[in-house]
DNA sequence: CAGTGGTCTAGACCACGTA
DNA sequence: ACGTGGTCTAGACCACTGC
């Protein structure tokens, strides 16, 4: 940046800042290697720290650097496309399925949940959480609210909780015929449970698929999937992953 | 708030500040109604504006609320749920299509682009774009990108420049035959562009929605949309939206 | 022009990972 | 113990909107 800014410049800092990151990293980083600290950096651009981390949050944001307290910030690797399928998939916990069981409980679900499935706002759902990996690296959480009209043949006691419960619930939920199946995309922040288990810190921007059951012509099941948004790219459709990574893509301005 | 605080309390100022006023918005704010303006708030709270602002981003970010420059902070409405469709629409710019043509241009794409059309990297490819409103808001800017190769019939001059030449480049590509389209999503931040038809800032979030075009075995367009993240909610499958709003869903911490 | 949110600064201290 | 990113403060000024 000369002294070339004839066209008033109403540009804020953080964001020319960025860019300039950004060609950087393009050009003088390879993924996994780590940028100065945040100091550092700041100093050498003439900025406040403040400044300076709103443009690594940006980059942070857009998949480009990750950030670890107490380690540093490095060049994040492209990021990688999940699958979430359109539809043959079926119901949760068949076969292929990417999933690993957690646990079960047995708990109210929020109202908002509580109100799609028809159950009653006070009553209590089997709640399976799950996990999932991929490329080596934890990459959503998820929550499964099954009501028990939708499991009728579990016996109360089957077994007492956890994965084994887990196992007991989906095995009987999969006696239903799956009817169809909606789902919704949306931004979200991070619960601090979520957060955890996703390994960052509460707060960070999730993406949020919600999935409807439908069985019975009733939702017989709700699974709300929370992703890593700064690492991950939902695909959808049949046949594999689109293989389009918006990496050296130049910004207008 | 009172002084209950015994549990070790490393739960950071703005987090809890955030749950703090997304509870009171759920029980003593409606929707369109505006907030104390951010000194007063910061103040009434007692924590600097800068934390304040903190907690009010994340709020933003999960559209719990709306700010705009030079007016103030008001309670957003629950987030429109926006069809993506699931392949049975075929073609962009056919019938129904929520889109509406703005202009068309011939330059040469971003490098991520031109790899997956096939084309040369130095080729100029037809750019069409397009916007999309819904329930009364534009909620998302697209650019198509269609190489010369999809669209044979189409001769040089065959109109000027701007919507006529936009509508005379699809009603070719329809002429394919449409073989499948895969999707991605993924979050980003708005393009000084595109935030300015999305009535946002530059940075702002965004959901970028890729689709792919196959037609021939090859890919025949390639569309690029990005959607307002804090006011969407995408929804795939055929049978409309789920409505679930996320809305008073308690936090756990 | 007054009032709003947006940007920026220069400090301080804290929580965490690693050695 | 040290260095990292994460949180927080108390100011200042700027850019936009609407009266």
């Amino acid at each position: 940046m000369g002294t070339t800014q004839l066209e008033t410049v109403p540009e804020p800092k953080y964001w020319h800042l960025k860019n300039v990151l950004s060609e950087a990293l393009d050009s003088e980083f390879s993924v996994g290697e780590v940028l100065p600290n945040e100091r550092e950096l700041a100093a050498r651009f003439g900025v406040a720290r403040a400044t300076l981390r709103q443009a690594l949050e940006q980059l942070e944001l857009e998949g480009r650097l990750q950030r670890r307290r107490g380690v540093g910030t490095t060049v994040a690797p492209p990021r990688v496309g999940v699958a979430v399928g359109t539809g043959q998939h079926g119901w949760p916990g068949t076969a292929d399925d990417a999933w690993r069981i957690v646990d079960c409980t047995h708990a109210v679900p929020p109202a908002a949940i509580a109100d799609a499935l028809g159950s009653g706002r006070e009553e209590a759902v089997h709640v399976v959480r799950r996990s999932r990996r991929s490329h080596g690296q934890q990459v959503a959480a998820e929550r499964l609210y099954i009501p028990a009209a939708s499991v009728p043949g579990l016996t109360a006691i089957d077994a007492p909780s956890g994965p084994a419960r887990a196992r007991a619930v989906l095995r009987e939920l999969q006696r239903l015929e799956l009817e169809g199946q909606e789902r919704s995309v949306e931004l979200g922040s991070a619960r601090a449970e979520d957060a955890k288990e996703l390994d960052r810190l509460p707060g960070a921007p999730v993406l949020v698929v919600t999935t409807r059951f439908v069985a019975r012509k009733r939702t017989a099941a709700i699974s709300v999937a929370t992703y890593r948004a700064d690492t991950c790219r939902l695909t959808f459709g049949d046949s594999g992953g689109v293989e389009i990574h918006h990496g050296p893509e130049r910004q207008a301005s």
